[in-house]
DNA sequence: CTTGACTCCCAAAACGTTTCGGAGAATATT
DNA sequence: AATATTCTCCGAAACGTTTTGGGAGTCAAG
């Protein structure tokens, strides 16, 4: 409720003296320190952050950029991640501010509007593009950040990611050993790096089989996206028995798409993501999701290293996808 | 990149007049205007953003509290108000920080962290308890804020709310007038203002019609919670024939425990929340939820008014709560 | 008695902005 | 011609902290 001068003043010292006891110095007397100590409990003060902002030259903030346009937030489990991530970002004296990114302004007008402003000592980018020109900002710049999800850059950068080429060559592969030979893949939008991850882990697997790869609708990364994709894909004169889908949400809406034109249930269909809902989808959507625990803890570490100086390369997560086995994989295989 | 010093002296002008310049002030004359925002521009100048708030004395951030147990985040559209909310405040030049509450410590702390370190200009708190004790902290520091939920606190305070009483209620008198008459509730922590006030629907309705009110039970706002509730209710001597549920994850809870003990699909239900996984339960679950399009944008507007000097009274909106017709609220009523 | 080391404290500068209270020149008014 | 008025501009203070570079005083060793 004070200030560092009038705490000085009641106890009779100077604001130097008051300062450097509350941050622990040596050059201070025990007994003077707890003095201090004391009487700064007492009426609860707290420095003014903007104040050592401005002297320490650091903000004490990071932001992630929100994007609102299309596909929506991602992942459900987002929130959940940000809040881990500001949780442990908290514990290093950070706070996390989230930049949403209004009509008619792209993100890279967000990131330097933080970065210019002085407004962040870093930033958390999501949704990245294999070409993403906020990467390309940042690094100009030497802001320290991290993405979820890598890109095309040739200068490396800190990063989260699945492996999602990796991921989607073994459902692939999954389902060519389950007798499959015409599997479709419902593609998103190849600019965005999972997707275009996905899309090749998908084309390696049919490659090795020694199969065609025209089995592929791109769409946006929505219930519609994949709706109008999978009806694309069942006009096809040879129809698809399986389907791997690059997100769940756009798997359901391929499971609508079966449904009005198949009757459901004949097609094998898998997503990624683990969306709480496909849970109850009928059947059941098996899917695949990125292992790791505590994601948001992660990125604060990565964020933190990076402020610190790390090199990038050092701070690069490739984690593994896991399998979710859920139903909607294991359709009865009709004869070709 | 640069600051206001090097820009003054690359002009030959005073830091004065290059800041009053940029401000727009009419003290300066427009030849000079015009010039120094052509530097600025040019040099991409940004004022930096810790210095301004210090000598404005403003924040010019506000922070939002994440409960992180237990009844976790609140609904699924919860990031997408969040960001609506932190979009229409940039708009104002205030950015939004969420505060997750680390374990060991309460959220009243994070408050005062926020507060009495001038980090924030207003909060904004959510899952709201009947006696809240970040409510009368902040009425205490005159902190301006908007909670989302009422609480019972004698002095008035800004909020945004779903009519839950008259939403429950009419839940309730939905079922009577559909023939039911031993009509459950599934009921959440009582000392959040949501679960009471929607509690308090459903026994009103109970008391108009007549019926009694012992077939309640109480459990943690989760799936799991929803289950053992819905268990207890069922294992009393003469069943419920319909559920009120407090919210959705709770109903989905119940379902399963419907499933296992009743072989489902004899006992009507209705929940509150519209989560999207609703839609693939079966049977779809009956829901509510509040109406109102760009919660974001209210809370932001209430925000920024609250700043202002508005008073409380002012800024409180009721909103009414919509009901959405699925199917799991129409189970066939056998006779009693 | 001097010297050096050590302990405890402080004055002042700096961070970059906004803003108060003029100052000087040009123009209008009497 | 003297006085107001307006138009532009600027010096300096202030916001509250951290940190640099000492300055006294004490004590032990030389």
């Amino acid at each position: 409720m004070a200030n560092l001068k009038q705490l000085a003043q009641s106890l009779g010292l100077s604001i130097t003296t008051v300062s450097r006891a509350l941050d622990g110095y040596a050059d201070v007397s025990a007994t003077t320190r707890e003095r201090v100590r004391e009487a700064a409990d007492r009426v609860g003060y707290r420095p003014n952050a903007s104040a050592r902002r401005l002297r320490k030259q650091r903000a004490e903030l990071v932001a992630v950029t929100l994007p609102s346009d299309p596909g929506h937030i991602g992942p459900p489990h987002f929130l959940d991640m940000l809040s881990g991530c500001a949780e442990h970002l908290a514990a290093a004296g950070l706070n996390l501010v989230i930049a949403p990114v209004p009509r008619g302004e792209s993100e890279l007008d967000i990131c330097r509007r933080f970065v210019d402003g002085r407004r962040v000592d870093a930033m958390l980018l999501v949704r990245t593009k294999r070409k993403d020109e906020r990467v390309e900002f940042l690094q100009l710049r030497g802001i320290p950040f991290v993405t979820n999800g890598r890109t095309e850059s040739l200068t490396p950068h800190p990063y989260i990611d699945g492996d999602g080429f990796a991921g989607f060559r073994a459902a692939t592969l999954r389902f060519h050993a389950a007798g499959h030979r015409r599997i479709g893949h419902i593609a998103g939008p190849q600019e965005y790096y999972f997707a275009h991850d996905r899309c090749r882990g998908w084309r390696a697997a049919m490659e090795e089989c020694g199969l065609a790869t025209d089995l592929c609708a791109e769409g946006a990364p929505l219930e519609q996206g994949g709706y109008l994709a999978a009806l694309e894909l069942l006009r096809q004169p040879s129809r698809p028995t399986a389907l791997v889908c690059a997100t769940d949400e756009m798997a359901i809406g391929a499971l609508r798409a079966l449904r009005e034109v198949d009757g459901g249930n004949q097609i094998s269909i898998v997503g990624h993501d683990d969306l709480p809902m496909g849970a109850f989808t009928s059947p059941p959507l098996s899917t695949m999701r990125m292992t790791g625990e505590h994601l948001g803890a992660s990125f604060a570490s990565l964020l933190l290293r990076a402020i610190a100086g790390e090199p990038a390369e050092e701070l690069q997560e490739l984690h593994a996808i896991e399998f979710v086995d859920r139903d909607s994989h294991r359709r009865p295989l009709r004869a070709a």
